[in-house]
DNA sequence: CCAAAGTTTCATTAATTACTGAAAGTTCAA
DNA sequence: TTGAACTTTCAGTAATTAATGAAACTTTGG
């Protein structure tokens, strides 16, 4: 029975992995989501709270997260309160504990519809409507440079429109349905 | 005859836009542009020159850019180059002319493919690279902690790539058919 | 091969964006 | 009402990113 368990931790201890190996690949993996945050326009420290939320267990306050990585109370403050302005993450408290903690939403297609949601909100929106206005004006039939500018603005403005409104339609739809549907049906 | 013209001239006057108007309108747009390009991660004078040369009727050589844009050869050569790069734009030159002139895909639904494609390749593809690498370690199965870390990476890595492929069958599509389908069918 | 026309590079500077940490603000139990 | 625990703010600073413009480079007609 010991030669049996000790075979069998020799064994476990080369597959999988141990603590301390875990530790800095957590670490890693949340340092280089960072980077990639700072490549799609997100700030780095907002990515990488993010991450870190994600992979935590449970609801997790300010100053561990400050420790964690490594950023001082102000920084963890204001992107804290970035992410919970997402609706990446919701703010936690339990009764006769004063601090309070944050928890991130851990579902992935939630998390995509909250994305979709908001930069629809934050970065298509304002786009379609200086479209919408400058296509909206009495351009001159004779001149070529106008006419451009109008054909281009609406063609731009109706396209906009419904990509927008078919991004609507999906992050409305349900998970199992949406990309599997598009991946098989076109 | 003299009478009519004037009539109708000042009918024009007051339903179309003067020269001095568009002009106005024109450079309103390319700098409204601009801000919005920051705010989706692109700097504003790439996001500007693609405005100009979207509404340009003719290709365009950088001095033209700069005087437009009012900014410096070295800006006005590396955005260029970028949008190039993207393939946003496309370098042309005329027999007997030493000068480069640039032409902006003007067709809306071959914009968005260009930037889809480049988008995935720069943005999607390292963050499913880390994703998958993350996920494909051996962990703990008595561990809380890395169970989270395994099951958030791995579905993460799972919606990504169906994502991924998702946009690319919507970028190989036709534009008439995907997002009036879109639309329709959810 | 030269010189003129045009293009690219890159060290420097400017502008923007992110971070720090101390101070001010808030909340609540006693 | 006080003060300890906690959160937020913000002026100052650091880091990053973008822009300038002169110099170096390239190309080509003659």
């Amino acid at each position: 029975m010991h030669f049996k368990l000790a075979k069998l931790s020799v064994i476990t201890e080369s597959l999988v992995m141990k603590a301390e190996e875990f530790k800095k690949l957590k670490e890693d993996f949340i340092a280089q989501w960072g980077t990639l945050g700072s490549c799609w326009g997100i700030n780095r420290t907002m990515a990488q709270i993010h991450a870190f939320l994600m992979m935590a267990v449970e609801p997790t306050d300010t100053n561990t997260v400050m420790d964690a990585l490594k950023i001082s109370r102000g920084n963890a403050n204001s992107n804290l309160r970035d992410l919970v302005g997402w609706g990446l993450i919701k703010r936690v408290t339990y009764p006769g504990d004063r601090k309070e903690y944050f928890e991130a939403e851990k579902d992935v297609w939630a998390m995509f519809c909250i994305i979709a949601r908001e930069r629809k909100r934050r970065e298509i929106d304002p786009a379609l409507n200086l479209l919408q206005s400058s296509s909206s004006n009495s351009f001159n039939q004779n001149n070529e440079e106008q006419q451009l500018f109008l054909k281009q603005t609406a063609a731009l403005a109706e396209f906009v429109q419904t990509a927008s409104s078919a991004l609507d339609k999906i992050a409305r739809a349900e998970q199992s349905k949406v990309l599997p549907f598009i991946v098989k049906r076109l």
